[in-house]
DNA sequence: GCCATAAAGGATACTGGTGTCTTTAATGCT
DNA sequence: AGCATTAAAGACACCAGTATCCTTTATGGC
């Protein structure tokens, strides 16, 4: 597994956020979860986490909710694996040697260190914004589990 | 995390197994589990997984033990990732999205995939072979948390 | 056949990530 | 000020990977 699956709820959590960003500042924890069929109280958890370290900002009381920061759109993913998962696996030898580096390496160290850096360049070279898609519908699909309408329907509730 | 613990631990055994090949044909956990610095029991588990898939030959009773199939050396790495974690990374979405494929991409599926793609190649292409190295002292220090003397002291008694 | 040795297999505990629930604190509305 | 709403925070349960121990099975040497 590459990335945890808290990652994946915090990234399309994200990117739920800023679908909705033009329509409503606060979107709630609730509506959140039950878009993307997330247990409601563990996705809370991780947008919590991610208020903290001000990838977004939360705001409590009636209309309150989590909106997205005023950067939020020009952070690399990697912002949000080093949130959510840390980057230790980055820094670590995946046979778990202590000692492992370029001078004292690994059997695999060569080669893995090749796909880390590839895999890193991107998780820095992409931003969370560059993963939007102009087509609303198209992209609620690819990170939604409940159907468009019932999404949109929700919006006037 | 790319790996499992497992797969480390299983990858430093095959290899510990494969360097002290030479010299004797059966080695014990107890040997492969002291001098790599894991867990005994633990090791014996992954081990017995290994020669279930007819990666290791394992022997019971006196003088019995560990040792490499004929074609251990050639095959590749994949194959102990296999056996050890299974595939289901390289087949499943990062964002664990069920529909995610090149139709209808989650938002991260293009930039993933290349990765994807990258690493399972390096683990199809590299066999177990390719990993061990000439020079016996320095590939044991690159696997082992016991010091060198100390194992090859092992081997008289 | 008996004994010692080593893997096989099963039972159990530990740990961190995941998931659920309850209580507390903050905020907007009346 | 009081109430309703929403996130924050803490307690707890669950599960899979990790780790440990014990019993059983196979095998070689005597």
């Amino acid at each position: 597994m590459l990335f945890s699956k808290s990652f994946g709820y915090a990234l399309r959590g994200v990117l739920y956020i800023a679908l909705m960003q033009d329509e409503r500042k606060w979107i709630q924890v609730d509506e959140v979860a039950g878009s993307l069929g997330v247990p409601r109280y563990f996705m809370g958890k991780i947008m919590k986490r991610m208020a903290k370290e001000h990838l977004l900002v939360s705001s409590k009381g009636p209309y309150g909710g989590f909106t997205l920061n005023e950067d939020t759109l020009s952070k690399p993913l990697l912002e949000v694996v080093a949130i959510i998962d840390g980057l230790s696996s980055f820094h670590s030898c995946v046979l778990r040697m202590q000692e492992c580096n370029s001078e004292n390496p690994c059997p695999m160290h060569a080669q893995i260190e090749e796909v880390k850096v590839r895999l890193k360049g991107v998780l820095e070279s992409t931003t969370i914004g560059d993963l939007l898609r102009t087509d609303k519908k198209e992209f609620i699909k690819s990170i939604a589990t409940q159907s468009i309408d019932s999404i949109l329907l929700n919006q006037h509730t």
